[in-house]
DNA sequence: CTGCACTATGAATCGCTAA
DNA sequence: GTTAGCGATTCATAGTGCA
């Protein structure tokens, strides 16, 4: 009665996730998602008005609240929309009921984008970035720090490079092998440091068959940091199975929901895809 | 009666600005300000504790909606930190209260650190980045676009270049077909480009004379954007003087305000300091 | 004067101990 | 119970001292 892993559903997640035989309770390590935005994505989806969010959301998140292990993390990406030159607040009003029901709003990652939408208007620029935000049900999660460890900062490599200014200064660009990461080692005895809470990754070309709301490395770091290998990710609101995509190629199990058969369809190309592209060792 | 302009006044910010005879209605072109987050600085200012703050912030921010004209701005920086593994919710419930107070919210500019404090938790990393919330009167403000257009080679480059050292370093090293330097292929033909709602600027260097939050590369980008020569710009928690530094070399008047004399004293020698450094040509 | 080693410290946060 | 204080930890800069 279990549900299968490594699939894309078509259902309406909220009813999907209600069924304790589908979903046991505390059975799932991490859930990632990004829902549709208020007042977006009008096209395919049925719009939820920015009134009615905060209410639709929270009948989900219940469910989300019950099938999340006691050690697992909720990441959900979202932004709000700007409507007659005002920001709208629905996200923030999001974010405290969440903690209303129960949610331990843990942090507010951001995912600046390096290419975002152009566009200048009266009051405002483009915008560069969107809300990561990070709950649980307990404060004793699995974060995996050693997972998402970043070269070390510009820095080291400015007093590197004065130290072999007068040397052969294109070692600094060979590979890992060799000088540059070695001698690092020697002189500092590391040669990485933990990430901030600001993600830097572009947003997927849009010429793609498939555009996705984010690119694969945004998922994938998140999976990378608060799951193991076979751990189980899930994704109310796969789109085109960008979630899936990440899960699958750092080898964790995924279930993936989606309510348009359209997106489940394309979202099982990008995997069989995925699989011909690089089969695994 | 009205205040002397260019002055940096040691009081009350609350108080001074009650007064219409000192402060009119309607006469201010900018306020920019960094507030002492709730529960920080406990060593030089009376702490406003997280439960307060926002009870706090309104008594002043009603004088500042009072002064403000209707086609000026409030800049906001501030930033919730964490306290027992939780965000704080204080900002998030600032801003609807600054809205329910009778503020536009415009927009969430972020100010990205490359060199935030450093520090690794059991929940979360380091913090690299801060709101810069945009209030209005109306939402007929002014908005110089034109002044913040990005020279390409400036910031600019080094902002994206940092972002990309994040998380994204491969391709910063990779051919020229790759996103990323394509991308600066095409800026490169440009002159100048409208910027973002990311700005990226280090913090400054904590061990310099004179420390201050912000550096002041950060008012100097929001004054230029919103405000034109000899406009008046006011900082009721100006610390070490930044604000008024930024406004002094852009050539627009300034009022700051802070209730501790050591930093009046601080800001001025910082004030005469740039005069001597810079004679306006 | 330059180059390099070493040190100090900042809008940080947690866990522990002492009152 | 509740809070206040201290050490440990973390990284990017600037300042100091020495060859």
């Amino acid at each position: 009665m279990k549900i299968d892993y490594n699939k894309i559903y078509a259902a309406d997640c909220a009813s999907l996730l209600k069924d304790p035989k589908v979903f046991p309770s505390n059975s799932i390590d991490l859930i990632l998602t990004s829902p549709p935005y208020a007042d977006k994505r009008g096209k395919n989806y049925n719009t939820i008005t920015e009134k009615d969010y905060v209410e639709w959301f929270l009948t989900i998140s219940k469910e989300l609240l019950r099938v999340l292990k006691k050690d697992g993390s909720f990441i959900l990406n979202i932004k709000e929309g700007i409507k007659n030159h005002e920001r709208k607040t629905y996200v923030l009003e999001l974010i405290l009921a969440l903690k209303k029901q129960g949610w331990l709003w843990l942090e507010e990652y951001h995912w600046v984008k390096t290419n975002s939408f152009p566009g200048s208007w009266q009051t405002h620029f483009r915008d560069g970035w969107e809300r990561c935000l990070h709950f649980s049900k307990t404060k004793d999660i699995n974060f995996y720090k050693e997972n998402v460890k970043v070269p070390i900062g510009e820095w080291s490599i400015k007093r590197f490079e004065n130290k072999i200014t007068n040397h052969d200064k294109s070692r600094h660009y060979s590979n890992t092998n060799s000088g540059f990461s070695r001698q690092v080692d020697n002189w500092s005895g590391k040669n990485s440091v933990d990430p901030d809470n600001v993600l830097a990754f572009a947003t997927e070309s849009s010429n793609k068959r498939h555009s996705a709301a984010f690119p694969v490395a945004l998922p994938a770091w998140f999976i990378k940091l608060l799951t193991k290998k076979n751990d189980l990710v899930i994704d109310p609101f796969i789109g085109s199975g960008t979630t899936a995509i990440a899960a699958k190629s750092l080898n964790r199990s995924y279930i993936g929901i989606d309510i348009l058969k359209k997106n489940v369809k394309i979202a099982n190309e990008r995997l069989k895809e995925q699989t011909l592209q690089s089969p695994s060792p």
